[in-house]
DNA sequence: ACACCATATACGGATATCCAGATATCCAAA
DNA sequence: TTTGGATATCTGGATATCCGTATATGGTGT
């Protein structure tokens, strides 16, 4: 993974929200991004095969659902950008926005599989 | 500046390039970059173009000459993610290659303007 | 005024990107 | 094995990006 790569990757308004989250929250399935993104699912899932081909995230399948992390042996530089692209002030709002919306979601794949 | 943005203006290895030398060097005119990336001038300064039209840099035009820098007043996210462009080790050959090159280019204006 | 150099922009064409909508696949439960 | 939910992929078409070539602009010196 080269720095244009990875820039290219983040220089998509869905795929930077995409990583951001997972980022906060560990672990999500794809019904959980299209549900807090408030995006169509082939949107989402689409975006999610980039990242995953490019090595930047990994699917897991459980059942009916796919779980989606950032792959956990990313280089130092690039955890950088991506604390750098967090810290960046100007998609806070959305991003907050997301977070409150997963929240209120029900019944979520990956609550209650930690549940069980 | 949005993270995306700068992302996507860091996405094309020219631009990379340019802003990277550019962070390194302090200050470069065109003629400068096309020599020592191996780049054809209509090509770097249309990159340059977009660099200065997204804010990232800033030009100053010293007689015949326009020298390039990045702008002071770049954000912190903005720098850090910079620096971690940097660090990632992938380009770092043709970057130590671009860097030798203008080291060894005769009559630099850069140097000239600074000498005199 | 002219010639020359550095830089910027315009024009076309090739390629890449992104999307919505339709459909395929995979799995679980009945 | 049939149904339904979750996820993935395919198909076009609209738009964006990038480049090389040619040309325009702006400044310097004669």
């Amino acid at each position: 993974m080269s720095p244009d790569k990875l820039f290219r990757l983040l220089s998509d308004p869905t795929r930077l929200r995409c990583v951001l989250m997972l980022r906060d929250e560990t672990s999500l399935c794809v019904c959980e991004l299209t549900y807090a993104l408030e995006m169509s699912q082939p949107k989402v899932s689409r975006h999610l095969a980039m990242l995953r081909e490019a090595g930047l995230v990994l699917d897991e399948r459980r059942g009916q659902w796919v779980h989606y992390r950032l792959d956990p042996s990313l280089p130092a530089w690039a955890l950088a950008v991506l604390d750098a692209a967090a810290a960046g002030e100007s998609g806070a709002a959305m991003r907050e926005k997301d977070k409150a919306r997963l929240a209120e979601m029900e019944s979520r794949p990956s609550r209650d599989f930690c549940a069980a």
